[in-house]
DNA sequence: CAGTATCCGCAGTGATACTG
DNA sequence: CAGTATCACTGCGGATACTG
């Protein structure tokens, strides 16, 4: 299984390198419930660098996970979102949630 | 959200840090079909070292997602097989494979 | 505001050799 | 057979400074 030529050893992992990154499955959790600039999600992610961000930010990007809208003004204003991809994995999401949940709670 | 004094954004993040080991869904996905031998399992995964393997396997088995049987005897024989709470991610990840899946297939 | 660019330390990983 | 132990290296990610 070969995407962007690298090979995968099956489904598991392609999923994995998608929505694996350190904080890529948090970004797209927060994107399911709103539209955000990219201060907003520096304000939800204080702990990451700016680097970081945009980093995970452009993979998710090129992965056609969101959509980057950029306003030709000044100041500049960037809005992420989910694109139809980003959004289906968000079920999954919701069951990796649940299954840690009560993973932690015992 | 705290687990093994660690904290975690939310569920998602134990999960991953659970399942999202470089090849710990890949062992997950494949003790679930059988138990297997250290040595079986080198065999699935000869692009892995021991050391990596071993690895992956101890960390699984102190989240009690895998269960370690040694046979005292020589030479020595270890089986890996799943536990209950090993067991119960399985639904998950079929739902990631199949998400991976489509997403390549594109 | 929303990014790049650059440098750098160190954790994670590989290679290799050894052991009960 | 099923591991450890040791060393060396790479590249991820943090800190900081700069830019359109």
């Amino acid at each position: 299984m070969i995407y962007r030529e690298k090979g995968y050893r099956c489904g598991i992992d392609v999923t994995l390198a998608v929505v694996g990154g350190k904080w890529k499955s948090s970004i797209l959790w927060h994107l399911a419930q709103e539209t955000m600039r990219f201060s907003d999600l520096q304000r939800q992610f204080s702990d990451t660098t700016r680097k970081m961000l945009t980093q995970q930010l452009r993979e998710l990007e090129a992965d056609g996970m969101v959509h980057r809208k950029v306003y030709p003004q000044v100041p500049p204003k960037v809005e992420y979102s989910l694109t139809e991809k980003g959004r289906s994995i968000h079920p999954i999401l919701e069951q990796m949630c649940a299954w840690g949940k009560a993973f932690v709670g015992e």
